[in-house]
DNA sequence: TTGTACTACTAAAACGGTTTAGTCTGTAAA
DNA sequence: TTTACAGACTAAACCGTTTTAGTAGTACAA
């Protein structure tokens, strides 16, 4: 049961360990290993079925190829698409992929991060909850490379990749106008993220300057977010009669739906919504759901490009690195 | 930019690394260290920041406190559910979970085996392609624990736990037989799997004998599953006259669904469906959409048990390993 | 006074690689 | 006949822990 080590090898062809690590890695003929040596030793490593130990590699080396994602959920679509993406692009990369979840728990999340600190992760890849900026200025400090996704701490130099929160709540409100909504509702959440405010200013902003007078702007609690949604939509709907509501997130849009449906209220032509955050279920609903579609591989593309940036170049933080994505409105029938 | 290590420890309190090492990790009474003494490492080591390295720790111990979690895609709410709670569950047993996905392509998967076992996880858990059965003995054989979730490789005593796939597919067609449908219909996929050859068998045998003659039985290719799935739904209905159809999965039942409704065939009274997995849009539908829940959770707790239970006792493979869980069928009104 | 036992601590090996700074041999140029 | 140098290979340090097998000093009993 024993693991087959470079040592073994060494003394099997009854060379030293440096010559097979050279072989074993591709430098034969950078050393100038004789070409029958290095044969000899390769096929010796294939017989002994030798697969180096990556632990022992990267305590040598100090890179472990090995790369930290941290995100509030995973069976959240959104946050799982951009994981899978990521883990393929890291995986042609070489790199591995370690996943933690905070469930947007700040102990949790500072749980992680010191963690995979300790598990010398070459980088980390972070949706924050937005309450670790001192962990995660501290771990960057230290040259441990970190990519701030979907959520930044804004007034720092860490390098980010986010959507644009603002003008894409915007262009929803402004879809639900063209189509002749009156008086729009809102329903978000009671999350504590630049990302959410930026939805809801840009709500707010979005409006004719008279609907913004009695805001028809609902938070729900996100520990409660299905119920609290369904109070939500019934309030907005019965209570300040909007034609139109702006969902925050795709989840939130779900829920909405069905206590639409539930109410009998003549959907979508009384009420007509519109999703912040699309979801594989809008267009197969009926009527389908005008969604605002977040470009998950382009996030995961120019979080890990950012990523490999630091790592190869270990630059220096003066060179910001920070970028905005559009999302683009995907208006179906609704 | 030095990350501080036991050695700067030892020489900032002017002791041994051996004595540092075992205060901090809390086998100071142990080894009889002066209390004094450890309340002092323990100072500096706070003082200090430190942080031990767990990739030498790993290579010291011979255990990464890792496991390997390898699944199809992530973004299957199925998986992604399972790896969620994967995810929490080995997190408090103070274990990391590595990611990868094969996308069903076994050379995938061997590489991904290969990296994680060259990774020194400290377990395998799979939901298998079922095409690399020589790799995963190897492996387990080597001494690396592996459990084999979702599917399995019949015949051999490799540990897994799966789901009862063709009781399951046969509540869903007793399901329908009892809400009155007379003819029904089934789309599955065409993988080569044993969950998948179950549920098909399991759907064969619940019908009524007469029925099996002309089986409406209909195959659709799992890389073009969408555009596969709405056809064989077309041809079930307008060719084989079915008023009820069993999905394979929970996407193909959503595809089936949307195709359904596109042709305006009068759902569900005309045709009623039922899914085997359950989707967290069908309780949102209108109508309802009849389910099989697949228990997630108690799947991945049994997973982590049977995968603890071979890393705590290094279980000779005799004592088999095997667990068969119950789906249960959920009724909506459909 | 010797032996035993206990307290408090340490030197060094081990884990399995990578890498630096060589060594030794033979041959060609000066 | 030295010198230079390339070719082929190696010894040993190193990465940062854990762990084994100690040592030194003190106290107490016989």
């Amino acid at each position: 049961m024993k693991r087959v080590s470079l040592d073994m090898i060494a003394r099997e062809v009854k060379l030293s360990k440096t010559t097979v690590s050279m072989v074993l890695n591709g430098k034969g003929d950078l050393h100038k290993i004789n070409p029958d040596t290095q044969a000899l030793i390769l096929k010796v490593a294939k017989r002994l079925n030798f697969r180096p130990n990556m632990i022992a590699r990267n305590l040598s080396t100090g890179s472990s190829m090995t790369l930290a994602l941290i995100v509030p959920r995973i069976i959240d679509s959104y946050y799982g698409l951009i994981a899978e993406s990521i883990e393929q692009i890291s995986s042609k990369l070489g790199y591995q992929v370690l996943l933690g979840t905070t469930h947007e728990d700040p102990v949790k999340e500072k749980e992680l991060l010191l963690t995979f600190e300790a598990q010398q992760v070459d980088g980390i890849l972070i949706a924050s909850t937005q309450h670790n900026l001192e962990d995660i200025k501290a771990i960057s400090g230290a040259g441990l490379p970190v990519v701030l996704f979907d959520r930044h701490y804004p007034g720092t130099d860490l390098p980010y990749v986010v959507v644009d929160n603002y003008g894409g709540a915007q262009k929803l409100v402004k879809h639900l106008i063209a189509t002749g909504r009156k008086n729009i509702g809102y329903v978000g959440l009671n999350l504590d993220l630049t990302a959410i405010m930026d939805r809801q200013t840009g709500f707010k902003n979005a409006l004719q300057r008279k609907a913004r007078g009695d805001l028809n702007l609902k938070i729900v609690d996100h520990q409660n977010a299905k119920a609290d949604c369904r109070k939500a939509v019934e309030a907005l709907i019965l209570n300040q009669g909007v034609d139109g509501i702006v969902f925050e997130t795709h989840y939130l849009a779900l829920f909405g739906i069905a206590k639409i449906r539930e109410m009998n209220v003549d959907y979508p032509d009384a009420v007509s919504i519109a999703s912040f955050g699309d979801h594989e279920v809008f267009s197969i609903f009926r009527p389908e759901v005008t969604a605002l579609v977040l470009p998950v591989e382009q996030i995961a593309q120019s979080s890990i490009n950012m990523l490999m940036r630091q790592i190869e170049h270990k630059l220096n933080n003066e060179s910001t690195l920070h970028e905005v994505v559009a999302p683009s409105l995907q208006v179906r029938n609704t």
